[in-house]
DNA sequence: GTCGACCTTCCTTTCGACTGGAAGGTCTCA
DNA sequence: TGAGACCTTCCAGTCGAAAGGAAGGTCGAC
C-alpha cells in the first residue's frame, strides 16, 4: 500500500504520515524497488490508533510513549490509564476555566447591549470589558 | 515608571511588555535621558486592559483591533460586542468538545481499570483506547 | 570604585503539529 | 512517447505568545 492510499484511507495527508515517521511515531515501512514507501496493514492500524488517541486529547508525544512501551514488549495499560487520568484532570481544569470565562463574557455582552457608545472615550480602555 | 516596575505591578515580565510594544499593542513610551523606558499611568491602564481582555479569551490580535479602533477616536463597543459574541460561541463549542472528550475518556478509564494487561499485546494498538 | 540589579538592542529558540515548496524520479494510461 | 498523477528528499515556514541569551550601558548604595 502506497503512502497516498494509506493517507486517503485515514483522512490524513502524505505529509502527515511522513511527519509521523520522522518523529518516530510510525516505523519505517518497506520500500518498493523504486523507493516508494510500501505499507502493510499493521501501519494502517497503528495510524488509526494514533488518530483515535489524538482524538481523545493525547499529544503525539504521549501517544509515542504508549506505543514505545508496547514496542518494548511491555504492556502499557497502566501507563495509558495514568495518561488518561491526568488528561481527565486537565480537561476538568479547562472546562472550569472556560465556564468561568463564559460567565464573564456573557455578563459583559449583556452589559454592552445596554451601554451608550458615546460614553466610551478612553483610548486605553473599553467600558464593555472594564470592571 | 520604569519597565520593571510596570511589569511587577501587572504580573508580567519586561520581555512581555517589550513584546507588546513590538507588536503595536502598547505604544512607545517616553524615554529617560539614558534611554530607559519611562511609562505614565495610562500605560498601566492599557496593560491592565490587555491582560483583562486576554483573560476573557481574546487573542492579542483581537485586543489590538479593539484598541486600534479606539485609537482612531472611534468608539468600539459594537466591535467589542461582536468579538464577545463570537467568543461566546467559540467557548460553547470548546466546552462541548471538551465535555464530549471527557465522557469518552472517563469511559475509557473505567474500562481500563477492569482490563487484564496481559491481554494487551498488539504492538500497534492499546485495548484501553481501542473501540 | 565597585557591586549587583536593572536597563538597552538584537537575534534566536520554544512548543505542537504540521504545511509548503523546490527539484527531481516513477508509474499509468492513451 | 508524452501527459499528469504520484512519489522521493530536504529545507523552510506557519501560528501565538512569549522566553532565552549575548553584549553592553546605567543607576543606586556602600
Amino acid at each position: 500500500m502506497r503512502i497516498g492510499e494509506l493517507a486517503d484511507a485515514h483522512g490524513v495527508t502524505t505529509k502527515t504520515i511522513r511527519y509521523y515517521e520522522s518523529i518516530g511515531l510510525l516505523g519505517e515501512p518497506a520500500r518498493t524497488t523504486s523507493g516508494y514507501r510500501d505499507y502493510d496493514p499493521g501501519a494502517g492500524e497503528r495510524l488509526a490508533f494514533i488518530r483515535d488517541a489524538q482524538a481523545t486529547g493525547l499529544s503525539l508525544t504521549e501517544i509515542a510513549s504508549v506505543l514505545e512501551l508496547k514496542g518494548d514488549g511491555r504492556t502499557s495499560c497502566g501507563h495509558t490509564l495514568e495518561l488518561l487520568r491526568r488528561h481527565l484532570l486537565d480537561i476538568d481544569d479547562q472546562i472550569a476555566q472556560l465556564t468561568a470565562a463564559r460567565t464573564t463574557l456573557a455578563a459583559m455582552a449583556d452589559r454592552a447591549t445596554a451601554l451608550d457608545p458615546r460614553a466610551c472615550t478612553d483610548p486605553n480602555r473599553c467600558q464593555v470589558i472594564d470592571g
